[in-house]
RNA sequence: GGGCGAAUAGCUCAGUUGGUUAGAGCGCCACUCUUACAAAGUGGAUGUCGGGGGUUCGAGUCCCUCUUCGCCCACCA
C-alpha cells in the first residue's frame, strides 16, 4: 500500500473548508493564548483598533498580517506572544454613518431620537460591525488572544480614560477656552481637520470700503477692505493695517530679490512682474498705509455699515502690506486668523451663526438667512450704500465636511483643551534618544516636527458617541459666587478622599472633575446647581491610552506589568502624530514608561491609478473577496511579498464576473456603478454599490486583484512539493546524521542553502523586510527545493541503496522550510505540518528531535552554521549551467523530449571530479548523456555548442541538426562576445583604469576576458565546422 | 510655501557600501499532459534604468538641475 492511498492527499489545498477547521482547532487548543510567563520573555503587540465603521479592507489586511507574521514568529521563537485585539469606537466617524442611515431609512434625526436612543443604536451598529471586523481577522487567521478583545468605548477602557483625564484635569493640563472649530451646518457638529477637505470652488473676491469717522483733513475718508464672504462683515469687530508698512514691504521685497537670484529662467518673469507691481504698490498705497497705521494707534474708529457698528481701526502683523488693500476686516468669530488678532489686540468676538449655518440674532437686519441669502442681501446693501468697489472672480479653496460633503463654517465655541509643551516634549524626547525607535527612520522627522508646534490639544466633540467629559460646571454672575460654591466644594469628603477636583475658570465658571463613574456623587453635584458638560471627548484620546489601558490599567497587574511596554508597533503613516505619538505621551505620563519600543510604518496600498482606497472612492477591496478566491495565505503571502520598504503598493483591481468568472478591469468608471456589464459574456452583475431591489437581482461579483496569482500559484507549489515528499516517505526511518561531508554533493548544497537561507529570512523579518524574507522563501522553495533538489532525488528514490537517506533529507528540508513560513502562511503550513506528523515524528538530522503536533507551536529554526558551505554552493551554479546548457541546445534544435541525446564537456579536470557523479542527474533532468569530461575532449563533427563559465557543452547531433539555426544562434552570440571583448579591452588598456581602480577588481576583468576570449574562439571554430557540412 | 517619497521590460516591482553581459513574477512567443504540481515544466524575445549636467578609472546606484506623479504639514483677508 502507498502513503497515497493511505493518506489521500489532493492535489490542489482545499483552502476553503480546511483553514475555518485548522483555526477552530487552534483556539480550542489555545494556541493563541498568551499568559504571564515568569521564565519566558513577553513579545507584545496591540493592534491598531480597526474603526466600527465598516468592514475592513486591503490595508487593514496588509497592516494585520504584517503583525501576525511578527507575532507567530516570535511565538515559535520561544517569547510569551501576546497579540491584544480590539476595535475603536471612532467617534465622528461612527456617529455619522449610523446618522446618515437614519436619515435615509427613516427619514429621522438624532434631535427626533435623543442622546440616549442615538447611542443605543450606534451600539447595536458596532455590535454588528465589530463581530464582521473580527470575522474577517480571524478569516486572515490573526492569531490575537481573542480572550483580551476590548473596545475604546468598554468598561476597562472607561476607567482608563476617567482615571487619565482626571489627572491631567487636577494637573491643571485640562482648561477651557474658545476656539474656531470645523462647523459643518448639515451634521450640526464640530468636525476636526482630519475630516476637512479642500476643493476648489468658483467664488469671488468683493472689495468693498468702510468709512472713517471724524476723519481729520488730508486724511481718508475710507478704508478697503476685500473678502471672499462678505456675509461675514455682520461679525467684524475692526480693521487692521500693519503697524509698520513700510518696513514689512522692504522686508518682502528683500524676500522676492532672494527668490528671484535662486529662481530658474522659467520662474523669474514672474516674480518680475511681482516686483514691479510692489514698485507700483511703494508709490501708490504706502503712504496711505503709513497715515492708516498712525491713525490706529491714534485710536481711530470705522463706521461698520449695516449693522451701524462702531468698530476700531487697529494694528497688527496679519495685515500685509503686498496683499489687496493692505487693510484687513477681522472677523473673530469666524476666520482662524482673525480669531488671533482678536486675542492679541484684545477685541470682542460677535458669533453672528446659529448651529443649522443661519444668522443669529447678531446678523441685524438678516438674522434667520442662510449664509448664502445673507451674502446676497450684503453685497445689495453695500452697492445700495455706494461702499461696493468691484468684484473679481476667483477660485477658491473651500473647505468642506468629508462627512456631509458640505461647506464648512468657521464657528466659535467652548472647547476642552489638553496643555502639551510637557507632553509633547516628552514624546520628543523618547523618539530623539531612542526609547522608541521609528522606522523606517524618515517618518520619525514628521513626528518631532508636530509635536514641536505644541499646539494645545483640543479634546472636545460636539458629539454623542464617546466617552463624555467627566465635568460639572456651573456659571455664575459673579466671582465671589462662585469662589463660595468652590469652598463648598472643597470641603466635601470626597473631594479630601482625592475623588473630585475643583477648578475656576475666569470669571466665575466652577468646573469639577470626577474620578470614577458615581451616580450618587453626581446627584450631589447636580443638587447644588452643577450640570455635566455634553462633549464627549476625542476619539483619540481613549486609543491614545490603548497600549495601557488593554493591559488593565489603571489596576496594578501582574499582566501589566508583564507585557507592558510593548514591544511593537505596526500601522501606517496618516496616523503617526494622531496616534502613535498621543500614545507616547500618554504613556508616559501614566506609567513613565514608553508604550512600544519600535514603531513600523508600512506601506499603503493604492489602486491601479495610484489613488488610495477608501469606501467612498468605491475602489476598496474586502480581504473576504479575496481569500474566498485564492486563500488566506495566497492573500497573506501576496501581501507580505509586495510590502517593501520604500514604494507604496500599486495594485489594480479586478470585477471577477459572477458568471463566466471573466476579469473586468475596475475603472474609474465603472467603481462607483451599481451594476456592470461583463465585457465576455455581456450579463450584468452588481457592485457593493447595488442598493435597490432592481439592482440586487443582479450575482455580486467579487473584487480581486491578480496581484495574488502569484501567491496562489506558490501555495499550490508548495503544497505539490509536500505531496510528493510524503507520497515518499514509505518506510522511512529516523537515523542520527553522523557527518555531512560523506553526503552527495547535492545533499550538502540543499543543507547549505537551508542554512543559509534560514538566517536570511530571520535577519529579515526581525528587520520588517517582509518583502526579502518572501522572495528568499519563495526562491528556495520554488528554484533550490523544488525544481533541482526534488527532481535529484527522484532517481534516488528509486535506489534502495540512498533511499532512506534522501527521505530523511528531504523530510528535514521540508520540515525547516514549513516552520520558516509558518508565520507567513500559516494554514498550508499546520495542514502539510499535520500529515508529516503521521509519518514521522523525528526529522531533525542531527538531534532527532520530536516535531510539536502544531506547528504554531514548533520551535523556530536555527540556522545550523556548519551545513553552510559557501563552496558548494558556488560550484553547484556549475551544474545548473550544464544542465541549461544542455537543455538550450535541446530547445533550439528542436530536439523531441523522448530522444536522448549525447554530449561531452570541456572542462577542467577539478570540474569534472565534481559534475561526473552527478551524470545520472543530467539523464533524469535533461534526457542526456555525458560521453565525454576532458580538457581536450574528441568532439564529434556533427555538434551544436554552448559555451558556459569554465565549460564548453558540445551535443552530438547526428541525427537532429539544423545546420541554418546554429550558424545563426552561432553568429549572433560571437556578435555579442566581440562586442564586450572590445569593452573589456578597451577597460584594460586604459591607462586611469589600470592604475587607479582596485586591483581585485582589475583581476576580475582579466579572467572575464580572456574567459570571453576563448568562448570566442570556441564560437568561431564551431561556425566554421558548421559551415562545412 | 516647507518637507518626504517615487519614476528601471507591455504591467507590478527588486536591484545592498558605485565594480563583469541590469533581475523577478505576470503577460508575450515556441515546445511539452515527462505518474508532486498545466495554478506545471523547458527554452526564447523584450530595457537610451524619466530628461540634462557633474563627480569618478568606472554611475541604475553619489551630487546638481529639470519634468511628471503621490503623500504629509502650513497657508490662502
Amino acid at each position: 500500500m502507498t502513503n497515497a492511498e493511505t493518506y489521500e492527499i489532493p492535489n490542489r489545498f482545499d483552502f476553503g473548508t480546511t483553514c475555518p477547521a485548522l483555526y477552530d482547532d487552534w483556539i480550542q487548543h489555545h494556541c493563541f493564548d498568551a499568559n504571564v510567563s515568569p521564565g519566558k520573555k513577553p513579545f507584545t503587540i496591540v493592534i491598531p483598533p480597526p474603526n466600527v465603521t465598516g468592514a475592513l479592507h486591503l490595508g487593514h489586511a496588509l497592516n494585520n498580517t504584517l503583525q501576525d507574521i511578527q507575532i507567530r514568529m516570535h511565538r515559535m521563537m520561544g517569547f510569551e506572544a501576546l497579540w491584544m485585539p480590539g476595535t475603536d469606537h471612532a467617534g465622528i466617524a461612527t456617529q455619522a454613518v449610523v446618522e446618515r442611515r437614519l436619515k435615509e431609512i427613516e427619514n429621522k434625526t438624532r434631535h427626533d431620537l435623543g442622546r440616549e436612543k442615538l447611542v443605543q443604536r450606534i451600539w447595536q451598529w458596532k455590535d454588528q460591525y465589530e463581530a464582521r471586523i473580527l470575522g474577517q481577522l480571524k478569516s486572515m487567521g490573526c492569531s490575537c488572544d481573542w480572550r483580551r478583545t476590548r473596545f475604546t468605548l468598554d468598561e476597562r477602557c472607561a476607567r482608563a480614560v476617567r482615571t487619565t483625564f482626571f489627572d491631567l484635569f487636577s494637573k491643571g493640563l485640562i482648561y477651557r477656552g474658545k476656539r474656531l472649530v470645523n462647523w459643518d451646518t448639515y451634521l450640526q457638529t464640530a468636525v476636526s481637520d482630519d475630516e476637512v477637505f479642500a476643493a476648489a470652488v468658483q467664488g469671488h473676491f468683493w472689495h468693498m470700503q468702510y468709512r472713517i469717522l471724524s476723519p481729520k483733513p488730508g486724511e481718508p475718508t475710507h478704508v478697503t477692505i476685500a473678502t471672499t464672504r462678505p456675509e461675514t462683515m455682520l461679525g467684524d469687530t475692526a480693521v487692521a493695517v500693519h503697524p509698520h508698512p513700510t518696513e514689512a514691504l522692504n522686508k518682502h521685497e528683500q524676500l522676492l530679490r532672494q527668490k528671484l537670484s535662486e529662481a530658474n529662467a522659467k520662474d523669474q518673469p514672474a516674480i518680475e512682474a511681482q516686483l514691479d507691481e510692489l514698485a507700483t504698490r511703494r508709490v501708490e498705497l504706502l503712504p496711505l498705509l503709513e497715515q492708516l497705521a498712525d491713525m490706529a494707534r491714534d485710536g481711530r474708529h470705522i463706521h461698520l455699515p449695516i449693522v451701524d457698528r462702531k468698530i476700531p481701526l487697529v494694528v497688527d502683523g496679519w495685515a500685509k502690506p503686498e496683499l489687496g488693500s493692505g487693510c484687513v476686516k477681522v472677523t473673530p468669530a469666524h476666520d482662524p486668523n482673525d480669531y488671533d488678532v482678536a486675542k492679541r489686540c484684545d477685541l470682542p468676538m460677535i458669533n453672528i451663526l446659529n448651529p443649522d449655518g443661519t444668522l443669529n440674532e447678531n446678523g441685524g437686519p438678516f438674522a434667520g438667512l442662510s449664509m448664502q441669502r445673507a451674502r446676497e442681501k450684503v453685497v445689495a446693501k453695500m452697492e445700495e450704500l455706494g461702499l461696493l468697489l468691484k468684484i473679481e472672480n476667483r477660485e477658491i479653496d473651500l473647505k468642506h465636511s468629508d462627512r456631509s460633503k458640505t461647506p464648512i463654517e468657521p464657528f466659535l465655541a467652548d472647547q476642552w483643551f489638553v496643555k502639551m509643551d510637557q507632553l509633547a516634549q516628552s514624546a520628543m524626547d523618547a523618539v530623539t534618544d531612542g526609547r522608541v525607535k521609528i522606522l523606517p527612520p524618515r517618518y520619525a522627522n514628521g513626528y518631532l516636527d508636530w509635536l514641536g508646534e505644541k499646539r494645545d490639544w483640543p479634546v472636545g466633540r460636539q458629539l454623542w458617541w464617546g466617552h463624555q467629559i467627566p465635568i460639572w460646571s456651573k456659571t455664575f454672575e459673579s466671582p465671589t459666587q462662585a469662589a463660595s460654591l468652590q469652598f463648598q466644594i472643597e470641603s466635601m469628603s470626597e473631594r479630601i478622599a482625592g475623588l473630585l477636583y475643583v477648578s475656576i475658570e475666569e470669571p466665575a465658571t466652577v468646573h469639577v472633575c470626577i474620578k470614577e463613574e458615581d451616580r450618587a456623587l453626581e446627584v450631589k453635584l447636580e443638587s447644588l446647581g452643577l450640570i455635566r458638560q455634553e462633549d464627549v471627548l476625542d476619539t483619540w484620546f481613549s486609543s491614545a491610552l490603548w497600549p495601557h489601558s488593554t493591559l488593565g490599567w489603571p489596576e496594578a497587574n501582574p499582566d501589566l506589568d508583564y507585557f507592558y511596554p510593548t514591544s511593537t508597533l505596526i500601522t501606517s503613516r496618516d496616523i503617526i502624530t494622531l496616534w502613535v505619538a498621543r500614545m507616547v505621551l500618554m504613556g508616559l505620563n501614566n506609567l513613565q514608561e514608553v508604550p512600544f519600543r519600535e514603531v513600523f510604518i508600512h506601506p499603503k496600498i493604492l489602486d491601479g491609478y495610484g489613488e488610495t482606497m477608501s469606501k467612498s472612492k468605491g475602489n476598496g477591496v474586502d480581504p473576504i473577496d479575496v481569500i474566498d478566491k485564492f486563500g488566506p495565505d495566497s492573500l497573506r503571502f501576496g501581501l507580505a511579498w509586495l510590502c517593501t520598504e520604500t514604494q507604496d503598493v500599486r495594485m489594480p483591481v479586478q470585477y471577477e464576473c459572477p458568471h463566466c468568472e471573466a476579469k473586468v478591469n475596475q475603472t474609474k468608471e465603472n467603481r462607483q456603478s451599481p451594476t456592470v456589464e461583463c465585457e465576455k459574456c455581456k450579463k450584468r452583475f452588481s457592485t457593493q454599490w447595488a442598493e435597490s431591489e432592481t439592482d440586487k437581482v443582479y450575482p455580486k461579483a467579487p473584487v480581486v486583484s491578480e496581484r495574488f496569482e502569484i501567491a496562489r500559484n506558490f501555495v499550490n507549489k508548495l503544497w505539490n512539493a509536500s505531496r510528493f515528499v510524503i507520497l515518499n516517505l514509505e518506510g522511512y526511518q529516523f537515523e542520527p546524521l553522523q557527518s555531512t561531508s560523506r553526503l552527495p554533493l547535492e545533499d550538502q548544497w540543499i543543507l547549505s542553502r537551508l542554512a543559509t537561507v534560514t538566517q536570511h529570512i530571520e535577519s529579515d523579518l526581525r528587520a520588517y523586510k517582509y518583502a526579502d524574507a518572501a522572495r528568499v522563501i519563495y526562491d528556495f522553495a520554488w528554484d533550490h527545493f523544488c525544481s533541482l533538489y526534488v527532481e535529484m532525488a527522484k532517481p534516488r528514490l528509486q535506489d534502495p541503496a540512498s533511499r532512506s537517506q534522501v527521505q530523511r533529507i528531504l523530510a528535514h528540508v521540508l520540515d525547516r522550510m514549513l516552520r520558516l513560513l509558518h508565520p507567513i502562511t500559516p494554514f498550508v503550513t499546520e495542514a502539510i505540518w499535520q500529515h508529516l506528523a503521521k509519518l514521522t515524528h523525528q526529522r531533525d538530522l542531527i538531534t532527532g528531535e520530536t516535531s510539536s503536533p502544531w506547528i504554531v507551536r514548533a520551535p523556530w529554526p536555527e540556522a545550523n552554521l556548519e551545513h553552510v558551505q559557501p563552496e558548494i554552493e558556488k560550484q553547484f551554479k556549475h551544474f545548473v549551467d550544464l544542465i541549461g546548457a544542455v537543455r538550450e541546445i535541446r530547445s533550439r534544435q528542436n530536439i523531441p523530449p523522448k530522444d536522448r541525446v549525447d554530449f561531452s564537456v570541456r572542462c577542467s579536470d577539478s570540474l569534472k571530479q565534481l559534475l561526473s557523479p552527478m551524470s545520472p542527474y543530467l539523464e533524469a533532468m535533461a534526457h542526456a548523456t555525458p560521453t565525454q569530461w576532458s580538457e581536450t575532449p574528441v568532439v564529434p563533427s556533427i555538434v551544436a555548442q554552448v559555451s558556459v563559465p569554465e565549460m564548453d557543452v558540445y551535443v552530438d547531433l547526428a541525427q537532429f541538426i539544423d545546420v541554418a539555426a546554429e550558424i545563426a544562434r552561432n553568429e549572433k552570440l560571437l556578435a555579442n562576445l566581440v562586442k564586450q571583448i572590445q569593452g573589456k579591452e578597451g577597460r584594460l588598456s586604459n591607462e586611469a583604469f589600470v592604475s587607479r581602480a582596485p586591483a581585485d577588481i582589475i583581476e576580475k576583468e582579466r579572467q572575464a576576458l580572456s574567459e570571453l576570449v576563448s568562448q570566442r574562439s570556441a564560437t568561431e571554430e564551431a561556425i566554421e565546422k558548421l559551415r562545412k557540412l
